[in-house]
DNA sequence: TTTTCATATGAACAACTATTCATATGTTTA
DNA sequence: TAAACATATGAATAGTTGTTCATATGAAAA
């Protein structure tokens, strides 16, 4: 099966490795995860909500960015379940929902300044 | 500045957290080292790699990948210092080189498995 | 030295994604 | 009720990314 012949992996390791791996869909589900934290405009109202909750205007106004382009980037922080919202009146505030983002976000700090 | 009445920031606050945001250098940076971490295949090789060091044929045997799609994918775990190798004869052996990537990964884990 | 093998890489293409623009939804105020 | 406001969303577009295919590089074997 290995088509190369580097002489430390004989068959047997490689076919255990291969049977342990992890379900495919379980792995798509992690890298779409990892996607939501890939876009800096995205970490950036993630940076913003870690502060505060935040009404839509108010994260616009701070990134110096559009209402529909942040709210369509809420939209995927949503979906990943990363945040959650309230309304009030014609606001909307959001807030962080999940107790991995910050740790995330500061293992990323960490390795970037390495 | 704010173009919205959300009644609770107000805009000492929403100037003051502009302030501290972070450096734009430095948010595209984490994005793209978590971009690194957003494709099914790299985590893939990463979980390979968290059980063995290995060579590139051998990642592509277990993952039934091409070498060359492998091999692009390594480059961009090498780009994103995640992956060292060394190289003995023909063959070029990855392993993992950063104590972060399995926190991350198990962050990531933590989180979908809410 | 020529061939074979393991890996790397450039170009091309298809798939995906972030933003913009226009508009819809729903709430408050006049 | 009509107008104004805050947010959401669909379509279009530009930019990015992952894989494939062909080929290059460099090392070992014949």
């Amino acid at each position: 099966m290995p088509k190369c012949n580097c002489e430390n992996n004989n068959l047997d390791m490689i076919n255990q490795i291969k049977k342990d791996m992890v379900n495919d869909e379980v792995v798509f589900d992690l890298a779409d995860f990892f996607k939501v934290f890939a876009d800096s405009t995205r970490i950036k109202i993630i940076s913003v909500l870690l502060k505060s909750e935040m009404c839509v205007c108010d994260i616009a106004t701070i990134l110096d960015m559009s209402q529909s382009a942040v709210s369509h980037q809420l939209r995927v922080l949503r979906a990943g379940r990363l945040v959650k919202y309230r309304k009030e009146g014609k606001s909307v505030y959001y807030s962080l929902d999940d107790d991995h983002v910050k740790t995330i976000i500061d293992q990323g700090y960490s390795h970037i300044s390495h």
